[in-house]
DNA sequence: ATGCTATTTATTGTATACAGTAATTCCATC
DNA sequence: GATGGAATTACTGTATACAATAAATAGCAT
């Protein structure tokens, strides 16, 4: 912490060979690092996002940092206020419901697809996936394990073929990280530890349906974990409590 | 048409009172001004878009453009290629069907949902878009009623109440209309003249499965009236014909 | 004449400087 | 002592200047 001075300065080489991230890759790079912060809630809603702080962190100058969080705002990650900057999304109760719907219903549409697409090497791929997320559970690291049962998903719908749906769920599941953030308890995560697995197991027998029914299921029992008190903000509700 | 010149040029007086565009709103105002462009295929497929004659024309700085170019690029209305620039995106049969799958889920899947909250002022306002977009039909505006009909699946999913699935089915029209640029016939346009208007009658009936079974079926039919011939580049087939 | 290399040109990528605005602090006044 | 207002600070919004790269062109050699 607060070494904010020694940091990167590349730049003076610019030549110096492939591995050194060609520029457009460094921007994807941070932009993932700062999702990723997001996603597994070390970087907490509310939190704001100073430009030249990130800038100083990355050691990039603001202009990379504006793109990145225009990009991030698009997604709806950060909410970008007109003179005040950027902040990590603090997700309403009715934008929760919102994503749980569009979940439930694109999610368990794409479940026959799925199942017809899949094959010994996808349904390995997922269960390698399952079992890390698993074990991220049982070791306690509880923000590893909400990213990787996103990156479930987010695989899942892949498998579909259809790459439009595919990223619609990307979003969804980066979205509903930063609900489970908001809105869950500590300690019990999301997604039931065998869920997955389950799941795997129906589409790898090509039973779309029976797949898809879990999944509805699934979806419900993480939306029904969830407890919707808005967290009042700390002195605002002055107007509400008075009547208008 | 080719006065690219006289345009804009406001910028001299900054001060000049609120309803001079405060700054965000005017960068809003260009982003749909390009947007629609684009969707109503005045800008085609294909066009590059270079950031300092966008700059001019608009009055703003690149900076400001190229903010809107990402934007854009994120809605996959145009590609931006790392070093080439920003270009319209000419979708390929694959993201063309992709596109209309994912119209097929969710549209159909949102019908239930648009019936139950239905009223009368619902349907009037629908009434009056699809009645704009025949006209536009009958007067030979094409490219408008392209867009009119967008419109009116936006606004349809609107209604559903769910702001992010309607958020998706907008991006999704937006890519229709491109895709439909691109492999609709000349004349007959996506999507048919009355089927609008029938599909309100369900919806004003209540009648969410016969409204979601019609929307099935128009959706099939704008998809069924395209011809996926890709077309291809000018010179690029020479490795195609002569085989790998 | 053709193919290859070098120069020029057009255009994007990035940083930085400056302007403008909201938040904060401090002081004067009631 | 609290309240209102002015000065300061901290931050974002925007433009512009400069660097870097890819395309186009011309020149040279074979």
């Amino acid at each position: 912490m607060s070494d904010a001075q020694a940091p990167v300065k590349r730049r003076a080489s610019v030549k110096e060979g492939k591995e050194s991230k060609e520029g457009d890759e460094r921007h994807e790079t941070i932009y993932r690092a700062v999702s990723d912060a997001i996603v597994e809630q070390r970087l907490k809603p509310g939190s704001r996002l100073r430009e030249d702080a990130l800038a100083d962190v990355f050691g990039i100058s603001r202009t990379g940092i504006r793109k990145i969080l225009q990009r991030l705002a698009l997604e709806q990650l950060v909410t970008l206020t007109p003179r005040r900057g950027a902040s990590v999304t603090r997700p309403t109760a009715d934008e929760a419901k919102d994503v749980f719907d569009a979940r439930q219903l694109i999610e368990c549409g794409l479940m026959p697809d799925v199942a017809r697409r899949m094959g010994e090497k996808e349904a390995a791929e997922l269960r390698e996936m399952a079992r890390q997320e698993r074990q991220a559970l049982r070791s306690g690291q509880q923000s590893v394990a909400i990213r990787l049962s996103a990156d479930f998903h987010v695989r899942l719908a892949q498998l579909s073929g259809n790459a439009t749906l595919a990223e619609f769920v990307e979003r969804l599941c980066s979205r509903s990280s930063l609900i489970l953030a908001v809105y869950g308890h500590r300690g019990h995560l999301g997604c039931e530890s065998h869920d997955h697995d389950d799941l795997i197991g129906y589409l790898e027998a090509g039973n779309g349906e029976r797949a898809k029914a879990f999944m509805s299921r699934h979806l419900k029992a993480i939306e029904a974990s969830l407890s919707m008190v808005e967290e009042e903000e700390n002195v605002p509700d002055l107007q509400q409590i008075f009547g208008g």
